[in-house]
RNA sequence: GCACCCGUAGUGAAAUGGAUAUCACAACAGUCUUCGGAACUGUCGUUGGGGGUUCGAAUCCCUCCGGGUGCACCA
């Protein structure tokens, strides 16, 4: 439609003798001023030292006697020369028909077709919890690999985990310390809680004990070299279990990675490449070798890519990780690494050194960082020390959902199971609806609030119309087109424009225009449901209507998987 | 100090250089409704300050103010 709308103008422009090599078309924010708005008038009325609204008259002129097209109902003038097209009852009509056919593809592009993509997000570290930064980076993760994979993309999860460094010596210390974090009773989630407040005991201990310190030292080296038997035991007793305890958290999230790197291999392949390429790229500095990048591009610094003491740092490993990368997918397009935006300025060195190495990598790998997550002031649920561990702000906002749900004919369950999607969707929405560059203040009693602008009211829109179909299916009310009535409803004016919105999600690789969309969606559908009786044998447009209710739970459905929401028919 | 990111109603956000700056929460006033009230209908209220570019600026440029992040052996 948008295409035919751009040739009717070109067309009429070209009557009048005017030549214009693109033409912006838009939708109007306020639907008052039509479906399609194009503002050519005044974009050439200065050229042509014309009066844009004397411009847009003729314009208008022409298109009209053009125009045969049955979907487009009128064009009109507005403001200081705005050019609006409203589409006609048969357009959404036709639309509305579309969404049906296509059910569940309807959106999908081949903006990415053929592509092979990885991409890499959440990145916890074994031993140590895994708090609410790492939910905000998985989230932005599963919605972005669900974009490409829904744009045609072949699609590779990949998660990067710690399993060397401080962090487990910290953790195993704590371990020593507290008999009882050792407990190898009870499920693998409690023993993961345990280590992690271990971690947390070491950690602080790190900080105020010098005695604690230098064991925690000493424990760090024995992890690197294997050396240490009880050392190696309790290793590979918490490697596994809170590897484990991660599983069941991507479960609940609705992630299911297909690579895992960790960190500890990437080391000697790091060092490797660094060394290959002394003298080239890297160079010694007292002592340490470091990268110069500030000598390719000003605003970039140096960094230590081998210590002193020849361990490799964060930034060997990541060489070492890309490399890897590129070698279990030769044929990748793009490698899209998300991480938090404190990590901008190093991946930028770390992308500068990986380009002079490898320049047919420098168009293939692409770094989105996001914001931060911070705390509302206030009392949390569940605190531990100073974050608030993954696990318990799921099980807390959870709990809440729990108790709202108690007047329902669930199984325990089926019950637990939707309580758990819709904690996870209030989650993420609230993540999800703004762009991926800002932080996000996490404020515990909104996210249990579910009125309004949440993901929980997607998801009530959802359940809500599913239940609408199902007493029209109960009362043998099939959708039809045939019998539509009059006026055109506002959902209709939505929903055709979902395909447009997913595209441009794609594109910028920002998940929030789904979110709000779907807000809009809902609010328009609920509204729309509100002002009359849908499934009602007196009314013969009730089966259009029903086409219209499918219509929105399709598109609904769809676009909260593009967000990882799950979308359960009752709630 | 240098670099990068950001500043929009009381709060959280949105807006390829375009129309009267949009949406939600909160507050206030209604609807007690049939198919799910986790709802619907209204009201209230906003671009940090100052210059500039432009027919037109939240958006681009300059400057000031305020916040965040990073800047050599942690990740």
């Amino acid at each position: 439609m948008e295409q035919k709308i751009k040739n009717l103008i070109k067309d009429a422009l070209k009557n009048l003798a005017i030549e214009v090599s693109d033409i912006a078309l838009e939708h109007p924010e306020d639907l008052k001023n039509g479906d399609y708005s194009t503002n050519v008038a005044l974009a050439i009325s200065k050229l042509l030292n014309k009066n844009p609204k004397v411009l847009a008259e003729e314009i208008v002129f022409e298109i009209n006697r053009l125009n045969v097209d049955k979907n487009i109902e009128k064009v009109e003038i507005a403001g200081v020369g705005f050019i609006n097209f409203y589409l006609s009852r048969k357009f959404f009509t036709n639309s509305i028909e579309e969404i049906l056919n296509k059910a569940e593809n309807f959106g999908k592009n081949d903006l990415l077709k053929g592509k092979k993509m990885m991409v890499e997000y959440t990145q916890p570290n074994p031993f140590k919890p895994l708090h609410i930064g790492h939910l905000m980076n998985n989230a932005i993760g599963e919605s972005i690999s669900r974009l490409v994979e829904f744009s045609g993309a072949e699609t590779t999860r990949a998660n990067y985990q710690g399993d060397v460094g401080l962090h487990i010596a910290k953790a195993i210390y704590g371990l020593f310390n507290n008999e009882k974090l050792q407990s190898k009773v009870g499920s693998h989630n409690f023993q993961a809680t345990n280590i992690g407040m271990a971690y947390v005991f070491g950690a602080g201990e790190y900080e105020n004990n010098e005695e604690a310190k230098k064991e925690i030292d000493e424990i760090n080296k024995k992890v690197y070299a294997k050396s240490d038997p009880k050392i190696n035991e309790i290793y590979a007793w918490g490697f596994k279990v809170t590897m484990e305890a991660f599983e069941d958290l991507y479960k609940t999230l609705g992630t299911k990675f297909d690579l895992y790197f960790l960190e500890s291999q990437m080391m000697s392949i790091g060092v490797d490449i660094v060394r290959a390429n002394m003298g080239n790229v890297f160079e010694e500095s007292d002592g340490a070798v470091v990268f110069k990048a500030e000598k390719y591009d000003p605003k970039l610094h140096t960094r230590v890519f081998i210590t002193s003491q020849g361990l490799p740092t964060y930034e060997a490993k990541e060489l070492g990780l890309t490399e890897e990368k590129f070698k279990t997918m030769p044929q990748m397009d793009l490698s899209i690494v998300i991480t938090a935006n404190e990590q901008m300025d190093y991946m930028r060195v770390v992308a500068k050194a990986l380009s002079l190495l490898h320049p047919d990598y420098e168009n293939r790998m692409l770094h989105i960082s996001h914001g931060m997550m911070r705390l509302a002031s206030g009392k949390m649920g569940s605190r531990k020390g100073n974050v608030v561990t993954g696990e318990a702000l799921l099980n807390d906002v959870r709990d809440a959902i729990l108790e709202r749900m108690t007047n329902r004919d669930f199984g325990n369950e089926e019950r637990e199971k939707v309580a758990s999607d819709v904690g996870v969707s209030a989650i993420k929405y609230s993540i999800l609806k703004q762009s991926t560059g800002g932080d996000i203040i996490f404020d515990f009693e909104k996210s249990i609030s579910f009125e309004g602008d949440s993901g929980p009211y997607l998801q009530y829109s959802y359940a809500r119309a599913n239940s609408v179909l199902e007493k029209a299916q109960k009362e043998n009310i099939l959708p039809d087109f045939e019998v539509a009535p009059e006026e055109t409803f506002e959902v209709e004016k939505l929903l055709y424009q979902f395909p447009e919105i997913v595209l441009k999600s794609a594109r910028e690789y920002e998940p929030h225009y789904i979110a709000n969309y779907l807000i809009e969606v809902a609010r328009a559908y609920n509204s729309f449901y509100g002002n009359m009786v849908i499934v009602n044998k007196e009314d013969k447009t009730s089966s259009y209507k029903v086409a219209l209710t499918y219509a929105f739970s399709f598109v609904m459905k769809t676009g909260l998987h593009l967000l990882g929401i799950a979308a359960p028919k009752k709630m």
